[in-house]
DNA sequence: TCAAAACATCGACGAACGTCTATGTTGACG
DNA sequence: CGTCAACATAGACGTTCGTCGATGTTTTGA
């Protein structure tokens, strides 16, 4: 695309985190709806499944790519995941060196979790 | 378990109650993923994740077609999405009469919070 | 018996998806 | 330098998806 600048990262898709309430509260808006979907929509897939699963076990939840790209495709298509789950603002990346780094991040399996949360009465 | 099915009246798509552990556990076998993923992408869709709020979010978990089918759609189509959660074993449905109620499956609520389950300190 | 309401199914169509091969970009190291 | 390794991008291709209008099925009720 560009060259890098000094611009960390500035959220790629939409912001996630704090998103939406349970989904048993109440009706989800269409606005609330089409901002969560595309969270669920990027663990849809077996292989982002698996390779989401594979960094966020992983030791510091992080991982570089030669880690985890043994899920049975073609590193192209593991690169085209990645960037998916990237983009839904479910993982961070970071180069160090050859190797490039994919983060989970944390506070969308927290938003993911209460989405689902079965009230289990933490008040 | 504390249900005991007389009925033979369960014919969904795939076991999805208890299949998978936590995201963050280990990584995802191609056999957990194919299995979870379904889940994730039944709710990967907007009028979907809205069919869904709105029905698990209704009285007593349950809800009739003529209630929620106030999504921006045709009927058709809330037709085919709800046929697409309920393979994907999200929603039962029966019929009362004239309407045709759908429930939320209670333990999928669970199961899929477990997924996604942050590891509360538990060590 | 006939009509209407609630919901499902069918068939079609454009858009999006998942995958691949081929190629480009970036950094490490002789 | 040049070359190799790690990863991303581009383009193509078949498949799946979301949506619709039209039609079918089931139940209620006059």
């Amino acid at each position: 695309m560009s060259n890098a600048e000094a611009l960390p990262e500035a959220a790629p898709g939409r912001a996630v985190a704090p998103c939406c309430p349970p989904l048993t509260e109440r009706p989800f808006t269409a606005e609330e709806a089409e901002t969560a979907a595309p969270m669920f929509k990027a663990l849809g897939d077996p292989v982002r499944l698996r390779l989401f699963s594979a960094i966020a076990s992983h030791e510091g939840g992080e991982a570089c790519v030669c880690d985890i790209s043994d899920v049975g495709v073609s590193q192209p298509t593991v690169s085209h995941h990645l960037k998916k789950l990237k983009e839904a603002g479910l993982l961070t990346s970071e180069r160090r060196g050859t190797w490039v780094y994919y983060r989970v991040e944390p506070s969308v399996l927290a938003a993911m979790g209460q989405l689902l949360a079965v009230n289990a009465a933490t008040a």
